[in-house]
DNA sequence: GTCATAAGTGTATTTTATACAGTTTGCTGT
DNA sequence: ACAGCAAACTGTATAAAATACACTTATGAC
């Protein structure tokens, strides 16, 4: 079934279990979130977060999952629960607890076409259409819960690509938090967390002298949680 | 229905949602969790959170109020959604989805006789007995989450009577954070927050001298919220 | 070769966290 | 009545972390 035709099948009596997904990329310097236009009705028209029924066999996270592999053929994306959305009224059409989960994408390595072919759109946060039924609380929801997480856990890397400087991470962190941030300070904390690995490479879209790239050593990250290391980023 | 009873009613090609209530409470200097022992089959027994099926025409949340009033005869408590379990085979006997909520109470309010007869006890955190299905886990993302949440929102008061004393606040952060804290640091700290409201009354029942009473000023704090201000409780 | 632009670097100051020990209070027991 | 006890309470010095702030470097464009 696919999501836009779920409301085609619904009996008003049985008690439905959805899931919706906060898809959050990062460019040019934009943190963006990947909404969708409803083709059938209710609600024709009308933007909304990309979901589904969670089918009786498969877990909730799975269901998840497989959304985002239909929307934008990506395998392998940092992706987790936001919280249950269960108001009795919260969709006018039947009962249906909705299960929110956010999900942070490398924005260049997604299937345009794919997406296109579902009335997907990139907004910024702060042009964000209105949406439909609760996925705007459930957006402003994600957005805190991004700010939050981002300080104790490097979930920026995964809105970047591979290979990234400095000074676009640091964009990125503007982005998040909403705020400039000072480029010597944030330079140095990151240094000194040690999830970095330099390369030999630099990147010269942006500026003539060119930045270096950087990876984000996973390995190091995964011993510094084990030995119960403190993060704060920025 | 009562929870005890709601496996009786199932049928296997049905989708349910139900909500488990992980409800905390602090005594004689300790953090407790409130179980029970399952009187039917299947898992006859066993020791297990309380829950009940969502019912279609209440919201989530009111679900788990109408458990947490069943079962302790309180109202007004402090509760927050955890997350919801969404594993296909989560319960063996039938497809249910459960929102897992976290209360914490004042452990001198509760009725002690409703809790009995509901085949209730209070386990200390770190004796508790096996729980049945994902319980356990749920219990642990709990305590997890109380311990990040008490650095930055003053949830321990919701654990207190309403007037309390310094030295007992710093036993329950003891008891949250697992560690033993400075009582000149953690007094100087908590005075600095500008969150307490000095009583002219003392408590004698913990030394010959007696210790202030305070109150928690929740009209500050609501002011501090809406400017912005960071907290850290210890 | 000079101009423009983003990348990169270091230090001083303030703020916050931590470590640490002695005094006060008021009941109890003799 | 007074010595003993136990918990409540207080202050200061040190270390660590966050913040504020300005110039130099590299390189392509002209």
């Amino acid at each position: 079934m696919t999501p836009a035709l779920k409301d085609l099948y619904v009996q008003k009596d049985k008690m439905y279990v959805a899931t919706d997904c906060i898809i959050f990329g990062f460019d040019a310097g934009k943190l963006k979130l990947l909404v969708f236009k409803r083709r059938v009705e209710p609600f024709l028209g009308t933007w909304s977060l990309i979901g589904s029924f969670v089918r009786m066999e498969e877990d909730v996270s799975e269901a998840a999952k497989r959304v985002l592999t239909e929307i934008t053929g990506l395998d392998n994306v940092f992706m987790e629960q936001l919280k249950a959305y269960g108001m009795a009224d919260r969709d006018p059409g039947y009962r249906c607890v909705s299960i929110a989960q956010f999900a942070l994408i490398r924005i260049d390595d997604y299937d345009k076409e794919l997406t296109e072919e579902h009335g997907a759109h990139w907004f910024e946060l702060n042009e964000l259409p209105e949406l439909v039924l609760d996925h705007g609380q459930m957006v402003e929801d994600a957005m805190a819960r991004l700010k939050r997480k981002a300080r104790y856990q490097p979930i920026g890397f995964e809105l970047l690509p591979e290979k990234f400087t400095i000074p676009q991470l640091q964009s990125l962190y503007e982005a998040i938090y909403q705020k400039k941030l000072d480029d010597r300070n944030f330079r140095k904390k990151l240094m000194t967390l040690g999830l970095l690995i330099k390369l030999n490479e630099k990147d010269k879209t942006t500026s003539r002298r060119g930045a270096f790239l950087y990876k984000f050593d996973y390995d190091n990250y995964q011993k510094l949680v084990k030995s119960g290391y403190n993060f704060e980023i920025a």
